[in-house]
Formats: structure tokens, C-alpha cells, sequence
RNA sequence: UGGGGCGUGGUGUAAUGGUAGCACAACAGACUCUGACUCUGUUUGUCAAGGUUCGAGUCCUUGCGCCCCAGCCA
């Protein structure tokens, strides 16, 4: 067995699923001579978001660490929510993280051995069809601090059960007339063995098994038995399920046969998003957002138009960790992985967001050069490319102050700044409109401060800023996201408001961005840096030829943008 | 308030009963033609109270707090 604690960044201990299963390894007489044996086992009736990365990572890395095998299992037993159209994005989003699984299963593929096995616990005397409606059932079956009491129909004859539930099958009863049942014990403190249903009859058409059936099987009758056919070693799931398993080992060990281990780990909660189906898909449908896709949403489809990358969902997700504990993860971690990553493979661009012209009052008029800029810093073998240089530029227009504070590195009246592969230059005058709006700054460069050259090397200056020719340049539409909600926990909304109150209305600002001529060449998909301002996507969606739109993936770590907001609180 | 879980710095996550560590964040400094990256350093923690023990984050007792369960959803 290898050692699990090679998992690369960081993280070096074991979590405890881990520890686990080591030592199940090394005690259980059932496990001798085989491997690890995990399933992802999701129902699709949605798109995959960030939490289920985490869960992906768990079940397809615990199979990697330990040289076994992971299932992609589809959890299909209620049609009535689930479509191909989910599979088909789940699959994709499965692969893009990175994963492949050993084999591609539904728990439709078990409809067969499931109805099987519920006919023997008919006939063992274990199973009965019950009458009670949902409400009935629901007043028998107590609550919380009361016992239940037992259905009216838990006595029925063997014969009469197999006679009614082959009915059942046949389709001679409507939806909701019928159910199958497990004969437990009404009066468990788990709810969960309160005689839980194993069938409910639903006319209604499966995307894979089409009209073949009418009665369908609960996820506990389920999901432990599709587990034991596949070998799964170690089901792992969330923390809810743990009231489920001692009826997941009921199953078992009632029908005899092989025993998964279900082991629960927490979910994952992030600030200032919603991670709840529900609340997602009506961030859709009320049209908050573009769709599952839009780059704001933690979806996996979301994140990877947004610019994320497979490798930087990994890196999160062995930085969070797995415990038991319910834990909320600090959104920054997510956006520190991609940075981390896109640090190492994005090539460097120049942009100006929110440009502000600058004239070269002394550079020749018409004249053009060719500067030298190094693709990716972080990357030897990356290269380099030719900006164009002019007369006229544009520069950032916060990197201009007219009353800079003590700190501020950057140009301002009759001060210097060091334009990034290009030359310093220095402020002479700004020229205003009646309103006293900046419309240009008239600057002068030093002939002999040209980067790469030798005279340029002994003059320092403390700011270096970015810029993009005027006449050279190309202008790209580019989307500023920021997170969709203003509060950490979107949930926990005064009384009488919801989620939605809590929506940031500039969570998306579009702008007009001046660019080097690379930018525009980019394909979509493209995931660089803009120097100084962060790093961004094309969009893969709404890019055109020769035209792209870029998403700000995530801004760059700000040290002076933190200093002033500091100091304006102070 | 029946049952099941869980409480370790700001956020996560470790620690056969034996020096409370790691990551991220923050802060300070160095470096810097990206106020990025990198490097160095620093701050901050065992829910509480008792008990057992030479020694308790870990074991025991009591209390407090949080999460999950009353679908013919998963």
C-alpha cells in the first residue's frame, strides 16, 4: 500500500478517512488481497458545484493514493428530477477536474437484483406493502420525543405482500396508492428504522430505463446494495447520511450480503456564496445570474468559464482538508489557489482597465519601437514579445494622483515612474477639462532609462507602472467579477428578507479595457495576466473570432490597495 | 427537549496520555522594471468547570454551544 501522505502541497498528515482505512486494511479478513474500491455516487438532477469537487477529490484521490479503483455511479432512483442533461454535465465536469473512474455506472443498472432482493425479504417475512397514504404514514410514524405506531397493514401474509407488490410492478395502482416497507421497529429512536419505505409507485418515464418500471427504489434501498454489488471498499458520503447508516448495515446484513464500510465526512461551506441546490437554481431561474455557467456561480461549470483551473480546485481542495467537523472555508482560499497556480502558467499582458491618455511631449511623432517583455517571469522557457511604443499611451488611471499620499510610488506632478519595458518618465503637466476632469497627462521620457539597456540599469526609480500605446493598441470588453454576495453567510438574512437581499448589485462590471495587440489574439479559453491587475479568462462562450471577452478570473494580491483602505478606517 | 454527530489561533487542519505543529490569511522586513511572485521573521489557539495522572487537546464527570434527522427526495 503506498503512503497517502505524498499528496503534494502541503498537506503532509493523514485525514482520518485515511487512517481508517489503513487500518481496515490491516485488520479485516474481508479486505485481504484487495484494494480500495470508492464510488462518486451523485444524482443527476443538477449541476456539480464546488462542494462536490471536494467529494470527487476524496473518492477519485483516496483511490489514486492507494493504487484501487473509483466508480462514477449516477444515484438515478427518482426520475422525476433527474435528465441526461445532468449526466452528460457531470461526466464532463468529472473529467475536466481530471479524473477518471474505473467503471460508469447507475443505480438503475441494479433495478432487476434490487426488485430481487426485496422479494426475498418478502418472502423472510421482512417486507410488507402498505396502504397508508403519505399522511397517514407520516402521523404513524411519531416524531422526534414519540415513538410511531405500526402501520395497519405491517401483518400482512407473505403470499398477500408478494401477490400486491408484483401488482405493484405490474402498474395496477396509481402513484402514491401503495408503498413497499421494510418491518423494523416503529418505535427507534432513529427515525430512519421507523419500517422505511424501500418502494414507491411513480408512472413516470426514466432516462434510462424508460417505461419499463413504475415502482422505484428509496436511496437507502439503494445506494448500500449498489455499493456491495460494485465492491466498493469504502462508501464514503456526508455527515447527514450518518443517521442512514445503521439501516445502510440493516440492508446488508439482512440480505447477507458483502458489507461496504459507509464513512461520513462534513461538507463544505464558502463564504459569500450559496452552495444549496435549490437556491442555486433559482439564482437561475430568476435570472440573478446567466445560467449554471455564469462565472459567478460555485458551480464547476461556473468556475471553469470564470478561469479556474483543474489543478487550482485540487490544490483547494487538499488545502481544506477533511474532518468531520462542519466547517465554512474562507472564499480567499479558493481565490489564493488559483492565483497560486495561474502564478506558474499565464502568460503576462499589459491592459489598461480604465485608461487615462499620457502624451511624450519629447518622443518623435509617428515614430514606433518594438519593446522587449518577457512572457511569464515564473517561466523560463516562456519567451518573450515585442509591445509597440509611442508618443502616446495610456496608463492606469489610478496609477495617477494629483495629491499623492507620502507611500504612493506611482506618477504624479513632476514625479517619476518607470513605465514597465518602456522608459521613465516624468510628469510636466495635467491637462483638465471646464469640470476639472484629468483629460491628459504631457509627460517627458529619458532617452537613456530605455529598458534592457545598460544606462537604464543604474536608475531607480520606485514605480514601475503599466501602459499600452495609443495608436498600437487593440480594445477588448472585459468583465470585472466580483463575488455575488455582499455577507459571508448569504443565508443569515434579517427577518423577512432571503438570500436574494443579499446579492451584490456590482457583482459584475463591464468595461472597455486598452490592450497590447497580443490580447486580441488570444483564443478562447486563454488564461493570462494582466500585469499588475490580475488574472483573466477569454470567455469560452461569448469570445468571437479575433474578438475576445475576457472574465477577471481573480484580481492580484493588492498590498497598497490593502494600506490605503486600511488607513481610511484608521 | 428523543437520537446521532461536532467544538484546537482570523480560517481550515494535525498531534501512540509526553515540546500544541502545518497550510491559508494577517503583520513586519528583504528583494523587485508587476505594491505580484519569492525569501526571512512575527502575532494569534485546545468551548467551560471539575476529576484521574508525574504529565490531559487526548481519559472520566458535568455544563455550554453548533450541526443533522419527523420525504413515498438524495
Amino acid at each position: 500500500m503506498n503512503d497517502a501522505s505524498d499528496h503534494g502541497s502541503g498537506n503532509t498528515h493523514k485525514n482520518f478517512i485515511e487512517i481508517e482505512i489503513e487500518k481496515d486494511f490491516a485488520s479485516k479478513q474481508e479486505l485481504v488481497g484487495r484494494t480500495v474500491y470508492t464510488r462518486f455516487p451523485p444524482e443527476p438532477n443538477g449541476y456539480l458545484h464546488i462542494g462536490h469537487a471536494k467529494s470527487i477529490c476524496l473518492n477519485f484521490g483516496l483511490a489514486k493514493t492507494y493504487g484501487g479503483h473509483c466508480n462514477l455511479r449516477f444515484d438515478d432512483t427518482n426520475p422525476t428530477k433527474e435528465s441526461e442533461e445532468y449526466v452528460n454535465s457531470i461526466k464532463t465536469d468529472v473529467n475536466w477536474l481530471g479524473f477518471q473512474w474505473d467503471k460508469l455506472l447507475y443505480a438503475s443498472d441494479y433495478f432487476e437484483q434490487l426488485h430481487d432482493w426485496a422479494c426475498q425479504l418478502i418472502r423472510e417475512g421482512i417486507a410488507f406493502v402498505c396502504d397508508l397514504n403519505a399522511d397517514e404514514m407520516r402521523e404513524h410514524r411519531g416524531t422526534l420525543t414519540q415513538p410511531g405506531r405500526n402501520s395497519p397493514y405491517r401483518d400482512r401474509s407473505i403470499e398477500e405482500n408478494l401477490d400486491l407488490f408484483a401488482r405493484m410492478k405490474k402498474g395496477e395502482f396509481p402513484d402514491g396508492a401503495k408503498t413497499l416497507r421494510a418491518r423494523i421497529d416503529m418505535t427507534s429512536p432513529n427515525l430512519n428504522l421507523r419500517d422505511p419505505v424501500l418502494y414507491r409507485i411513480m408512472h413516470a418515464h426514466h432516462h434510462r430505463t424508460g417505461d419499463a418500471w413504475c415502482i422505484y427504489p428509496m436511496y437507502d434501498w439503494a445506494h448500500g446494495q449498489s455499493d456491495s454489488i460494485e465492491g466498493i471498499t469504502h462508501s464514503i458520503c456526508t455527515l447527514e447520511f450518518e443517521d442512514h447508516r445503521p439501516l445502510y448495515d440493516w440492508f446488508c446484513k439482512t440480505l447477507r450480503i458483502y458489507h461496504p464500510r459507509q464513512m461520513e465526512f462534513a461538507r463544505m461551506n464558502l463564504t459569500y456564496t450559496v452552495m444549496s441546490k435549490r437556491k442555486l437554481l433559482q439564482l437561475v431561474q430568476e435570472n440573478h445570474v446567466s445560467g449554471w455557467d455564469d462565472p459567478r456561480m460555485p458551480t464547476i461549470s461556473g468556475l471553469r468559464r470564470r478561469g479556474y483551473t483543474p489543478e487550482s480546485l485540487r490544490m483547494f481542495c487538499e488545502r481544506i482538508g477533511v474532518a468531520r467537523f462542519s466547517s465554512t472555508i474562507d472564499v480567499v482560499v479558493l481565490e489564493g489557489s488559483v492565483r497560486d497556480h495561474l502564478n506558474t502558467i499565464a502568460p503576462r499582458f499589459m491592459a489598461v482597465l480604465d485608461p487615462i491618455k499620457v502624451v511624450l511631449t519629447n518622443y518623435p511623432e509617428g515614430q514606433t519601437e518594438w519593446m522587449d517583455a518577457v512572457n511569464n517571469p515564473e517561466d523560463p522557457s516562456g519567451g518573450s514579445r515585442q509591445i509597440p511604443f509611442t508618443r502616446e499611451l495610456y496608463i492606469e488611471r489610478e496609477d495617477f494622483m494629483e495629491t499623492p499620499p507620502s507611500k504612493f510610488f506611482r506618477l504624479k506632478p513632476a514625479g517619476e515612474v518607470r513605465l514597465r519595458y518602456g522608459y521613465v518618465i516624468q510628469c510636466n503637466e495635467v491637462v483638465k477639462d471646464a469640470e476639472g476632469n484629468i483629460l491628459e497627462l504631457r509627460c517627458t521620457f529619458d532617452p537613456t532609462t530605455k529598458s534592457g539597456s545598460p544606462t537604464a540599469i543604474e536608475r531607480k526609480v520606485k514605480g514601475t507602472i503599466h501602459w499600452v500605446s495609443a495608436s498600437e493598441s487593440a480594445e477588448v470588453e472585459v468583465r470585472l467579477y466580483d463575488r455575488l454576495f455582499l455577507s459571508e453567510n448569504p443565508e443569515d438574512a434579517p427577518a423577512g428578507k432571503t438570500f436574494l437581499d443579499n446579492i451584490n448589485p456590482n457583482s459584475i462590471r463591464v468595461v472597455r479595457a486598452k490592450v497590447e495587440p497580443e490580447v486580441a489574439k488570444q483564443l478562447p479559453g486563454a488564461k493570462v495576466q494582466f500585469e499588475r491587475n490580475g488574472y483573466f479568462c477569454a470567455d469560452v462562450i461569448d469570445s468571437k473570432p479575433g474578438v475576445p471577452v475576457y472574465n477577471r478570473i481573480v484580481s492580484l494580491k493588492d498590498a497598497w490597495a490593502r494600506m490605503t483602505t486600511r488607513d481610511n478606517k484608521a
